[in-house]
Order: C-alpha cells, then sequence, then structure tokens
DNA sequence: AAGCGATATGTTCGAGCAGACATATCGCGC
DNA sequence: GCGCGATATGTCTGCTCGAACATATCGCTT
C-alpha cells in the first residue's frame, strides 16, 4: 500500500482498527480516518491526498464513498472560487473523526497488555 | 475474500483488529486467528482451511507467515502417519491465539460506545 | 509393497485494483 | 473574459494477489 510513516510511530508494534459498519458493507479504516483529518488540516481534498502520497483520483472516490455510506456527508466540497475550491469537514464528518480518534486511543490503551504479550513472542 | 459468516455476528457493526507486529512487519489479523484456531480445532491444515473456504495452497503459505514471524512455530505439522498427516498449535500458537481472541473481547467492550455512535450515523 | 490422506511446493492463469493520464467544469480575481 | 486551481469523472494499463492445477513426499495401515 505504500503508507507513509507517521511521526508517531514510537513503538515498533501497531495496532490497526477497521470498521465493518451495517449490512451494505461501508468500511471505515486508517486511511480514511487520515484523509478526513487531513481534510479538516488542509481544507483540500488533493491538498489531503498529496500529503498522505495518494492520488486525488483514490482520495476523491474515498470521499465519495464515505459520503455515501451515511445518512448525511462527511466531507462537503465546492466548486471554483478565490482557491479553485475547497472540502471541509462537515460537523457529522468532524464528529465521526473525533469518535474513531477516541476508539483507537481507548483501544491502544484496554488492549495493551495482551498487545506486550503477543509481540513478546516475536523472532529477535 | 469470500469469508464465511460466522454464528456471532449478533450486531450487524463490527470491528476488525490487525497487528503489526515488530519492524519486520508480520502481521496477525482475523484470517491468521480463525485459521489458527481451526487448526487446533481439526488437526489439520487442510481441514481448518476447507472450513474457512479457503485453498489448502493459501492457508499452508499463512502458516508458514506465521511460523517465520515468531520466535517459536505457533503451528507443529507432520507428514505421513495413520491419518496421512496433522498439525496441532504449539504452545506459543495456543497462548496467540488466546491473546488475539481475549483482545478482540476486551476491544469490543472499550470501544461499545464510540462504536455505537458511529453506527447510528449509518445512512438508514 | 501398495494405498491412503495430508503436508509441502512449483507453476500458471485470471480478475480485480491501484496508479497514471486525460478532460470537463466551476467560480472568483485580475 | 481569461486564467487559475481545485473538484469531478472517464479510461487504460500494469501489477499484484489469489485460485486452480499439478506433483512430490512422507509414514502408518492393511
Amino acid at each position: 500500500m505504500l503508507r507513509a510513516m507517521t511521526a508517531s510511530d514510537s513503538t515498533s508494534t501497531t495496532i490497526r482498527l477497521r470498521l465493518l459498519l451495517g449490512q451494505d458493507g461501508t468500511k471505515l479504516g486508517p486511511g480514511k480516518a487520515d484523509l478526513l483529518q487531513g481534510i479538516g488540516e488542509l481544507g483540500s481534498i488533493s491538498a489531503a491526498g498529496r500529503r498522505m502520497g495518494m492520488s486525488y483520483r483514490r482520495a476523491w472516490a474515498l470521499v465519495e464513498e464515505m459520503n455515501a455510506g451515511f445518512a448525511a456527508p462527511l466531507v462537503a466540497s465546492s466548486r471554483g472560487g478565490a482557491a479553485g475550491g475547497g472540502a471541509r469537514l462537515t460537523p457529522e464528518g468532524a464528529a465521526v473523526l473525533a469518535r474513531y480518534r477516541a476508539l483507537e486511543a481507548e483501544v491502544a490503551n484496554a488492549g495493551a497488555e495482551h498487545i506486550a504479550a503477543i509481540a513478546a513472542m516475536l523472532r529477535s
């Protein structure tokens, strides 16, 4: 997948969460979460994609997928204008991102013991 | 992937865990965990693979990957003999599986609130 | 010694996916 | 109105992964 390493990779063992939501099968994992965060910070789908080393094509497809899966769109976009356009998180998008981050933190905390036990059995 | 549904799919929203272990990048997710469990229950790589709708080729490759990633092999196999051969979990394999299942349970419990909050925002 | 069933492993073929390339369109500023 | 920069979307192609097929080998049992 060629994901850029983030500065938060302090421990060598990481846990990744992927949610399979509803019976329609919309997925929410680290990629979409990072993308949401990037859009929130940069105000642009293309800028967020660039920062992750992802093509605009793919970033846009992920946004489309998220907007289709939830009752309200998570990202609102506009074309044209001074900056050419832009995108920002809707309140629902910000809420989903916050919940996902909180979930990550809670999970890392609750599972730390088991994770450490498994990591201790690794090859040298 | 064509995964068989398990009877434990009571809620429509499920969470999947994938561990990225060490800097060598050995992965441990639901597929390998289910395979370990199948081998433990059925005493055979091929039988475990069959039950999951997975080719023996692939099941064997996953076992190989796990055995290579951990300090001690998780699965011990034998060729020939009365039943043609077989495989069983080593104590380390059983320990890793138990830890992973415990991690799943703990995570599902700890994250239930955030997961429910996200699921509540889904389309219809 | 012959057969059985499972492990072990090479090879080949197809589908699906990700990336690259190409446009169309929009709305503000100059 | 012309250009800019970003959204929006179609198309194509290469690559990777998995499925399928094919064998070899092993050790007990009959």
